[in-house]
DNA sequence: TGCTTTTTGGAATAAATTTTCCGCGATTGG
DNA sequence: CCAATCGCGGAAAATTTATTCCAAAAAGCA
C-alpha cells in the first residue's frame, strides 16, 4: 500500500492541475496536510526553490510531512512534486523550448518536403514571437526609441544574414519620416558612407553571430565620432555590446540550422511605428 | 590564495550586476570559462533550477568548471552564485503574464508606447504564421520548388516593401548553393540585369499591393524571354498572377497600417531549405 | 625545443538533502 | 473506557549534490 487509498489517479503534471487537485481534496486531508496544502497554494514560488528543510520550517511542519503530502497526490516524493512548481516558473506560457523541440518531433523526420518545412518554420517562428514579448528588455527598447527620436540622421548597417533587418529598418524608418541611410557596400564605399556621420546622428548596427567584421568596423568608427550606437544583436557577448548606448537582445528560432529573423523584424516594426506616432 | 587573483572585488549581488560583470570579463576568461559564461548569459533560467550535473552537461563542461566559474566571480561556490539567479526569478520577474501587465502599467497603456506596439506586432505576426500553415496552397509551393530545382540561374526582384523578402531569398538561395541574382536598381541598370535572363532560368517576383510597376515590367520581360515566373504575392488578383507558372499567395498581418513580412519570409525559408536538402 | 604556468577533467571527499523507518500519542468507534 | 487506527515527529539511512584535490594536458614563454 504505497500512499493514500483514495488517490488512485495519477499525479498532476501541470501546476494548475495540481493546484486544482489540492483545492479539491483540501478538506479530506489531515490537519497537518491541510496546513501544507494552504502553504503550497499561497507560496508556490517558495516551493519551487526551497529545500525540504526550509519549506517545512516556513510552513511549520515536519520535513517528512512534505513527503507524505507529495505521496498523497501520487508523487514518488517531494522532489518530483517540486519539479512541477519549477517547470511552471521555468517556461510559464505555452512553453517555448518544448514547442520548438516539439516541432521536430511532431512533424517527424524531414522528408525534405517543402510543406513539412513550412510547418516547421511557421511554428518555430510563431513560438519565438510569443516568447519575445516576455523576454525583451523594454528599457533598452525605450532607450533606443529616445535616441532615434532625437537623431538628426539615422545610419543603419547589417550585412549577410542581417542585411534583411537593416534594409527593413531603413524602409520603415523612412515611412516614419525619419532620415535614414543604409550603409550598404555598393561601389565599395562603405567607409565613405560611414564617414558622413556626425555627433548628432545615431547609428543602428544589426549584428548577429558570427558578428561580421565590416559592421564592427563601421560601428567603431561611429563611436569614435561620438555617435550613439543602437545595437540589435543576439547575445550580451556580442562584440559591440559593451560600447552600445542601447542594446536590444533578441533570440531567434533555429530550425535545420537556419536562424529566423521574425523577432528582429518585429522589433523593427515596433520601433518605427512608435516613432511614427510621435512625429509632431 | 582562494580564487583568481585578478578579482579582489566582491561578488555581484544582483543578476544584472552579475551579467554585466560576466560580459565585461568574458574575454579575459579561459576557454572553458568563456563557454560557461556564454551559457550563463543565454540560459539564466536553467541555471536557477538546474543541478551542477545537468547544467554542466548542457553547457558541455565538467562540473568542477562551474565551481571554478563561480569562484572566479568571487562566490564561495556554485550554490552561492545560483542563488542570485533564483532570487531574480523569485521577485525581480514575477512571471510572464504578470510581467506583461506590469510592463503595461510601467510604460502606460497608450498606443504610442513601443512596448505596447511590440506586443501587438508580435501577437499579430504569430497569429498570421499559425494561419499560414492552413491557408497556403501547397501545390503552388511544390511547383515553385520544382521550377527552382531545375533552374540554371534564379533572378529575384522585389522593391520597396518587398525588397526585404527578395534580398532574403537571394541570401537563402545562395546558401542552398543556387545561383541567384537580385535585380536591384543599383546604377539604374534594372533592365540590363533583367536582360541577362535566358529560357532555362527562373524568375521570382515578389509583388504586394500596390504592385510596383518596375517589378511588373521586369517580370513581363522575363515572360517574353520564355522564363518561367514564380510569383510571391498577396492576392489572386495581383497583376502578374495570370501569367505566373507558380503563384504563392500569402496573407500578411496588418497592424497600424503596417504590413508584416513574417509569412513571406517563412515561405522563403521553407523553399530554400527544401532546395538545400535536395542538392546532390 | 624545453621549461613554467595555467587550465582542465577525473576521482574522491564532503556536505546537503530527501526519504524511510519506527515508536509515540491522539483520535475514533465500539 | 478500552482497543484499533491513523497521523505525527524524531532520527537514521540512503541518495543526491556540491566541492576539493590532484595529475594530466594545454598554453604560454624563453
Amino acid at each position: 500500500m504505497p500512499t493514500s487509498p483514495s488517490n488512485i489517479s495519477k499525479a498532476p503534471k501541470t501546476l494548475n492541475d495540481l493546484k486544482a487537485r489540492i483545492a479539491d481534496e483540501h478538506q479530506s486531508l489531515s490537519k497537518r496536510l491541510q496546513q501544507v496544502a494552504r502553504y503550497f497554494l499561497d507560496n508556490p514560488k517558495d516551493i519551487a526553490f526551497g529545500t525540504v528543510a526550509v519549506i517545512s520550517k516556513d510552513a511549520g511542519v515536519h520535513p517528512s510531512t512534505l513527503v507524505r503530502f507529495a505521496n498523497a497526490f501520487g508523487y514518488s516524493g517531494f522532489s518530483e512534486m517540486q519539479r512541477i512548481f519549477q517547470q511552471h516558473l521555468l517556461h510559464e506560457s505555452p512553453s517555448y523550448k518544448d514547442r520548438i523541440s516539439m516541432v521536430r518531433e511532431t512533424f517527424g523526420e524531414d522528408d525534405g518536403s517543402s510543406v513539412r518545412l513550412l510547418e516547421q518554420f511557421a511554428s518555430a517562428n510563431s513560438a519565438t514571437l510569443d516568447h519575445l514579448v516576455g523576454e525583451l528588455d523594454y528599457s533598452a527598447l525605450e532607450k533606443a526609441e529616445g535616441l532615434l527620436q532625437q537623431a538628426n540622421h539615422i545610419f543603419i548597417m547589417g550585412v549577410r544574414r542581417t542585411f534583411v533587418v537593416a534594409s527593413y529598418l531603413v524602409y520603415a524608418l523612412r515611412h516614419a519620416d525619419r532620415r535614414a541611410t543604409l550603409i550598404d557596400s555598393v561601389g565599395g564605399m562603405t567607409m565613405e558612407q560611414a564617414g558622413n556621420m556626425r555627433h548628432d546622428d545615431v547609428m543602428i548596427a544589426v549584428s548577429f553571430h558570427p558578428y561580421a567584421e565590416e559592421t564592427q568596423r563601421v560601428a567603431q568608427q561611429a563611436l569614435d565620432a561620438g555617435v550613439p550606437l543602437i545595437l540589435l544583436t543576439d547575445s550580451e557577448l556580442s562584440p559591440l555590446a559593451a560600447r552600445a548606448s542601447a542594446k536590444i537582445i533578441v533570440r531567434e528560432a533555429e530550425v535545420h540550422g537556419i536562424r529566423s529573423l521574425s523577432s528582429s523584424l518585429c522589433v523593427a516594426q515596433a520601433l518605427s511605428v512608435s516613432l511614427a506616432t510621435k512625429n509632431k
